[in-house]
RNA sequence: GGUCGGAUGGCCGAGUGGCUAGGCACGGGUCUGCAAAACCCUUUACAGCGGUUCGAAUCCGCUUCCGACCUCCA
């Protein structure tokens, strides 16, 4: 494919991707609600996301990025009478809901920075933006297609039906979803002031004891869980912006809601692409914590998990969520991680020669051109990244070649192999090498262990050598001993 | 119950009406004090049963199994 090209969820097509205003894109996706630490699956959406921003903006694209953290407003689902799901936290924790959700919010930016998400250029708090969020309710109430009820107040998906199509976005048919509901133990506080069963909440009254609440036309409350997606896109992308992403629990009712108050709002819909990815599995199981298979990302960064053998880091995980495709399942395990583990260093390791790589002037027997349309094209297919990874697995092994002497090739191929691995590699896959011991003296001292060992290698000094190398390896270093001198890295 | 997705070689995971995905593991080789690493090579698998077709893993139907969503969720 020539052009960018993304699947739709509201199509349920590949379309091709043309900017509203040329040149300027403007992206939003839902981002965390900050009342835990980063697992899996807070992970795959920002990778995602992040390539898709990277390579719109290598395209020569200006990119505003909005993704939000959500620190008030969801409902806690298990029968407790519509605590904030914050405040609930907060109490346990005897914390102020604030001080949880900085917490949480500065923890999932630590795992952000980990993996090379780049930051938002935007990154609103539901909390900072109330007074949006009840302006736009109040529009919605004025047009007639929200009512009021002790103080909350919802939105009538029967009246909005009458004018508009609701239920486009998941494909889901009102009648269908009229009771029934696999979950019958949900009874939801405020259910009986609900005109219909489809009406979701805008707005909702809070009780005396509850923590996080505002004043607002309808009295003392807080905002129900979709308004402020709405609110906040509409504020920073304007009512009608490109792309809207998230994960595809989110699909129903989360982005069908968005879209009904949105247009109900503004008497259009928001966003003209929704990308959805697809969800991580544990050992092929839906990752829940009544599963108990959840995994922290730090978890994994340590290695401190039953499921896992080992530590990964961060590079490996975004590798491997790049290795498969976003709308698919992906399935982590611990063989699955220890694969993407090493084709990555593979791929490293390969791409560090080069720079050294001799070129000739003719009689060149590889080029690149090829892997460089065959990447580009992979991307514009709906960010193909595993056909991307395995374009740059042909690389590695074209650059072994020429390294080996196997083969040759011009400066022209060399610079198209640079640019394979700066602009793409390292620029939209952000997949970037990490670097052990850079700037805190380690590598200097990691040195003169080398050149003492190396010494002894010349020493003939076999037993001592190796015990270098035993030490080092207990500590997790690992010694190689290759034909241009001793490497090491930190496993 | 309703709606919507899947089932690919030992594992992960692309693709798709006829042409090698890729990675990891396994195996063979090069290199090497040993080891590890690295590098090269490693010859087709698509749930089952029918159907359409010159030809299907790829389209259609049925069956079995798995999963997601149905107002907690990334």
């Amino acid at each position: 494919m020539n052009t960018l090209h993304l699947y739709n969820t509201l199509s349920n097509k590949i379309e091709p991707f043309e900017p509203i205003t040329p040149k300027h894109v403007g992206i939003y996706v839902c981002g965390p609600t900050v009342y835990g630490p980063p697992h899996l699956g807070h992970v795959r959406g920002p990778i995602v996301f992040d390539v898709l921003r990277k390579y719109l903006i290598l395209q020569g694209n200006k990119v505003r990025y909005v993704r939000n953290i959500t620190d008030v407003g969801h409902l806690v689902g298990d029968a407790d009478e519509g605590e904030d799901k914050l405040a609930k936290q907060a109490k346990v924790e005897q914390l102020e809901p604030m001080e949880v959700a900085q917490a949480y919010t500065d923890s999932y930016n630590w795992v952000m920075d980990k993996i090379n998400v780049l930051k938002p250029s935007i990154e609103p708090r539901a909390t900072g933006h109330i007074i949006e969020q009840i302006e736009m309710i109040q529009t919605i109430i004025d047009k007639g297609l929200a009512y009021e009820v002790n103080g909350s107040v919802y939105f009538d998906v029967m009246a909005y039906s009458e004018q508009q199509h609701y239920g486009q976005l998941s494909g889901r048919v009102l009648e269908d979803l009229q009771a029934g509901a696999g979950n019958q133990s949900r009874s939801l506080e405020g259910q009986d002031e609900k005109r219909s069963a489809n009406d979701f909440a805008l707005w909702k009254r809070a009780s005396a004891e509850h923590i996080m609440q505002w004043s607002s036309p309808w009295g003392k409350g807080f905002p129900g869980w979709h308004i402020e997606c709405s609110a906040m896109s509409a504020r920073y992308l304007g009512d009608h912006f490109d792309i809207h992403g998230g994960g595809m629990d989110l699909l129903f009712p989360h982005h069908e809601c968005e879209i009904a108050q949105s247009t109900a709002a503004h008497n259009h819909a928001p966003a003209k692409y929704w990308v959805h990815h697809n969800m991580i599995t544990i050992n092929g199981q839906k990752m829940a914590k009544s599963l108990g298979n959840g995994i922290m990302v730090e978890q994994l960064f340590k290695g401190d998990h039953p499921l896992l053998a080992q530590a990964f880091g961060p590079m490996t995980l975004r590798f491997f969520v790049l290795q498969a495709h976003y709308r698919g399942t992906l399935d982590f395990s611990n063989d699955a991680l220890l694969a993407a583990q090493k084709g990555w260093q593979r791929m490293q390791t390969a791409f560090k020669l080069l720079n050294n790589l001799p070129t000739v002037h003719e009689g060149a027997t590889i080029e690149a051109d090829d892997l460089l349309a065959a990447v580009v094209s992979s991307l514009n297919d709906d960010l193909n990244t595993p056909q991307v990874i395995a374009s740059l697995f042909e690389l590695a092994r074209r650059i072994n070649l020429v390294n080996d002497g196997k083969a040759t090739m011009t400066e022209a191929t060399k610079a198209t192999m640079k640019s394979l691995v700066v602009d793409y590699c390292q620029g939209v896959l952000g997949l970037v090498s990490e670097d052990a011991g850079a700037g805190d003296g380690l590598a200097d001292a990691m040195d003169i262990i080398m050149a003492l060992r190396g010494q002894a290698k010349a020493d003939k000094n076999w037993g001592l050598s190796d015990q270098i190398r035993d030490a080092l390896k207990a500590k997790g270093f690992e010694i190689k001993d290759g034909k241009d001198g001793t490497t090491w890295n930190k496993l």
